[in-house]
DNA sequence: GAAAATGTAGAAAACGTTTTCATAACTTTT
DNA sequence: AAAAGTTATGAAAACGTTTTCTACATTTTC
């Protein structure tokens, strides 16, 4: 079976060591390598028994040099704290993986600062492709990025200007359809934590919450939403106002999970009952969302097939270069309705399972 | 003021568009970049106007090649999703960002295989040090690694052997006042929910919790210890079970948070009241385990402080490379309690914040 | 004031690949 | 059988740095 040959400890092989053992050159070597085409299939084998005979593998920095790809992507993300961003990279790190790609992890907080900053290193290192989670619609760094037609993609976020491919959730309609749910449920003092108004996310979960108001004739009032508030601090300070207002919102419809519980605590502070005195929703589904204690209503995404598709597209790019250049994609994926017990729908009866609509 | 000059579109600057720039040879520029001696001031004040001038950036990809080093670190985490790895990673991934490195991440799932994979793919691909959070107490890929020297830290968890620099909790600790807590809240029936005893995590919690029931005089009772169970569902039925005993055990000590966590639920969906029916602990402090819905009391580590700690000591390793080798650290952290309702010492009264003992 | 030590700078080699170009050896076409 | 293609291969250039080696100019030492 002859073994790969371990050479521990020894100076890895080159490519000029195979050479010399398979008695060509290392341009030969090279194409073998690459599965070109040119070369006899004797000396094809020849070259691979050197190859394994020195366990030899081909040194990715040299290859980066030259001009052959890193094999490594960028990955940039809000928060890697946040279970939505540490799922999405979850699989955007295994796709990758299983293409033949390293993925470097960068963390903005969302500071447009940082993110300008950590893709011009990413440049500088020679990553082949982008993946932008945490861009704002406006976004001088991320425009920039796209414009200069470097391989990258966004993910959950998009520009205002609609600029580059992406793959988000159909925010619009998820925010709509949950706050259908409590229209439904006969609900009409419906208030709405929203995120930063530069997310996309956010304003497009706003505008889903404001055209579900207006296709039941329920008066949008100001009063009931506040922007804004992604963290988790403030984000209880603002559903505390909320829950304070008299006459109190009935139902409170979070931006995402994370401040759906900030929601919920701040309830609980206040004595408030859920769902009883009021009802919350969420938006991600993130995995705690279904736990028995929490029983979160939310939008449900599909994380692990947003970063597939992210990867895919991306590398579809990366592979392309210098090639036809395609029109980017828009790539908007369907929302899930997840009725738990938060909103009130399900109100005393015990729940075993997520009702999927 | 003269800005750095944007170059937009244009191939990069090189080191030799510098040097005519500044009409000195390259090797002369280099020494400027790396603030190298035998240069005079006003060669270097020319060099540094002409970088300046041009926007240059040193290609770290030929740095790299040349044996200088891609800045690059690798980690490797069993699993990103869980909350301890994602708080570990970010500090890890903002810390390594400041020294001027760049972090590409990995994930194993705890499979073996695919560690030794990743662990591979890092060295070939050059980064110059690597943070294994994901080691197992026997791990032929992991020993390989520190027996090779390279710079290499793990984290969390340890080798059986002790083997290599490290830096964790103290478990045994962290565990045994956990467990006294509940004998002190006159508990004598205790499970033990630990996770699987490949993890030196699991095994050494598992032995503060022998410990501080033989300190007690509590005979070791193997029925209220099951082990193995990481894993959400695994974890579930495993509380399902324990719970179902007769006569029932008062309280729970689980593993870590995301178990403990499988224990609420559980409960819930047989009707067993926590605290009132069973104490529950976990292990952690993730930031949902202060959530007022889950008020769980925990075992806190400092998990920012060792991302940090990972990165500076495996950046020492790196940079005193070929220099003078110094003995492994074990870097061992204490262990916080912090008492939630989970565990009943606050049954019936209000919480407003955690207790830290 | 000559010899030795030091400081400054450039030329060239090195890192390990890929790629271009040239050439030699065959095939096919006329 | 000469011309024109093909195909297989190697030599050498290229990628952008750092590092060594060498050379010259200055300063220090006796």
């Amino acid at each position: 079976m002859g073994r790969p040959a371990p050479r521990s400890g020894r100076r890895p092989a080159t490519i000029l060591d195979v050479a010399r053992r398979a008695s060509v050159s290392p341009a030969t070597v090279s194409r073998v390598l690459n599965r070109r085409p040119h070369v006899r299939p004797e000396v094809r084998a020849a070259v691979e028994r050197a190859v394994a005979a020195l366990g030899f593998r081909p040194n990715p920095v040299a290859r980066s040099l030259v001009g052959g790809g890193s094999r490594t992507l960028g990955l940039i993300v809000a928060d890697i704290t946040n279970p939505f961003y540490a799922e999405t990279a979850k699989a955007i790190v295994e796709t990758a993986r299983g293409r033949g790609y390293m993925v470097v992890l960068c963390n903005t907080d969302n500071l447009p600062r940082l993110q300008a900053e950590q893709i011009r290193m990413l440049r500088e290192q020679r990553v082949e492709g982008i993946i932008l989670g945490s861009v704002h619609r406006r976004d001088p760094a991320a425009e920039e990025l796209v414009a200069s037609r470097f391989p990258c993609v966004m993910y959950n976020r998009r520009l205002a200007s609609q600029a580059g491919t992406f793959v988000v959730l159909d925010n619009v309609r998820g925010a709509e359809e949950v706050t259908r749910h409590f229209i439904e449920l006969a609900h009409r003092r419906i208030a709405f934590l929203a995120g930063p108004p530069s997310f996309s996310t956010a304003a497009e979960r706003l505008t889903g919450y404001r055209r579900a108001l207006a296709h039941a004739g329920i008066p949008f009032d100001r009063r009931l939403v506040r922007q804004g508030q992604f963290k988790a601090e403030l984000a209880y300070q603002a559903a505390r106002e909320l829950l304070q207002q008299r006459p109190r919102p009935t139902a409170i419809v979070a931006g995402n999970d994370l401040t759906a519980l900030a929601v919920l605590d701040a309830a609980a502070h206040l004595g408030v009952r859920v769902p009883e005195d009021v009802g919350v929703s969420g938006f991600d589904d993130i995995e705690l969302a279904g736990s028995e204690r929490i029983q979160l209503t939310t939008v449900g995404q599909q994380k692990a097939e947003m970063g597939r598709l992210a990867v895919n597209y991306l590398l579809e790019l990366v592979e392309a270069r210098d090639g036809l250049r395609r029109d980017p994609i828009h790539h908007v994926l369907p929302p899930t309705l997840v009725v738990r017990r938060s909103c009130g729908a399900m109100a005393g009866a015990r729940v075993r399972r997520a009702a999927t609509l």
